[in-house]
DNA sequence: CCAAGAAGTGAAGTAGAATTCATTCCTTGA
DNA sequence: TCAAGGAATGAATTCTACTTCACTTCTTGG
């Protein structure tokens, strides 16, 4: 028995699996999952292709574990504001706000976990995160709607629409190119205020012909 | 000169060329743009893949007609209800609906179409559709601002966020994948609703900011 | 029926990326 | 210091598609 791991060399081995998943991670944020290449991801991690197979027993993997990275922040977030004060139609404005806005904020990191296809298994993970996504707006779905603050209506195909939505809204500016910051605010209220009115009970009735 | 195309043979090939377009359609209607390779499409078509060569000059040139074809067949109808009579609430909910039942009977060719990215040329012309789609959208959005049965917005997003709304609730993980009849009907109205209401004036004022 | 030439074939060629693995470099404990 | 064995390398291999092309089959007009 001449080799054993020490301490320092398990901190050494955490490092480079830090390094690889913060590297993924860039390489993703900056020109989506198309540019994060295992080579490159290597590159930029400053290791050898074949390492990121000691840690990552496949691309896949690697990848699911960067989007799983950014989806837990983001519910995180978005929990907060689910759980905290305010009427439902405030907090599910506030809730697609948040999104939007931290989408538009890192583009192609955004773009890659809404939209862009890629391996098997995260695609999988993409639907695991969308839908947990979806379950926070039920949420507030139900406690408007039984508060009346909201119309009655189908909560899973409604949570559907809004996350379908504010991603199409999205996906335009960031997929092919960036916004101003001016469009940007008006974007991101249009699709928040879009969302509120969705929900809402219409002012006239929906039976009313053109008047 | 020993051989010159007869009325026999252009007829023959124009059937292979029709055959090699319907097989690419109903891969893709089936499995999205992923499962529509070159050789499957072939073997559907019942050719060897090297005469799908003859036909179109690479798979990208092939997809976009398919894409084209999808696309013309939708535009038409849906232009059809946008310029037909009617409030513009009601042309709106007739076109959402319209265009959601018959996605169903397809799923993921409206899929492919509207979200799937591909190769460059098919993305080229994917934008063009949605930009096509949109401006029909747009052109019921402003009339109905203009006569006052819509509440004020952005017609560029708000067309956005319709078609992601139905997109995702019609295909998208969230929404129900496959379901019986009954709850198909359900589902269109409720995705029909989303829309009206999202684009009509919410019953209670809405807040701009929670106060 | 035959030869010219188009239609059609499908295996080989390509290309771009992921993954493997023989080899080298390091760390450790005696 | 040394050797055992893990860590790391990166060129070679594999994989997955699209695309080409040398060859075969079929159609046509004489």
């Amino acid at each position: 028995m001449a080799y054993r791991r020490s301490a320092l060399m398990e901190e050494r081995l955490a490092g480079n699996r830090e390094r690889i998943l913060a590297a993924a991670r860039r390489l993703v944020a900056e020109g989506g999952l198309r540019e994060a290449q295992i080579a490159a991801v290597a590159s930029a991690a400053g290791v050898s292709a074949g390492l990121i197979y000691r840690y990552f027993k496949s691309k896949g993997e690697l990848f699911v574990e960067v989007l799983d990275f950014a989806v837990k922040h983001e519910i995180e977030i978005l929990t907060a504001i689910v759980k905290g004060p305010g009427s439902a139609r405030d907090r599910l404005h506030a809730a697609v706000e948040s999104f939007t806005r931290r989408a538009l904020e890192g583009p192609n990191l955004a773009y890659a976990f809404i939209a862009e296809p890629a391996e098997a298994e995260v695609d999988r993970a993409r639907i695991r995160a969308r839908k947990k996504f979806g379950d926070l707006f039920k949420a507030i779905l139900k406690e408007g709607i039984a508060a009346g603050e909201f119309a009655q209506q189908d909560i899973d195909i409604t949570a559907a629409c809004i996350v379908g939505a504010y991603t199409e809204a999205l996906v335009g500016p960031i997929g092919p190119s960036r916004t101003g910051a001016k469009d940007r605010e008006k974007l991101i209220t249009s699709i928040s205020e879009f969302c509120v009115r969705a929900v809402s009970e219409s002012a006239s009735p929906q039976r009313k012909r053109a008047s």
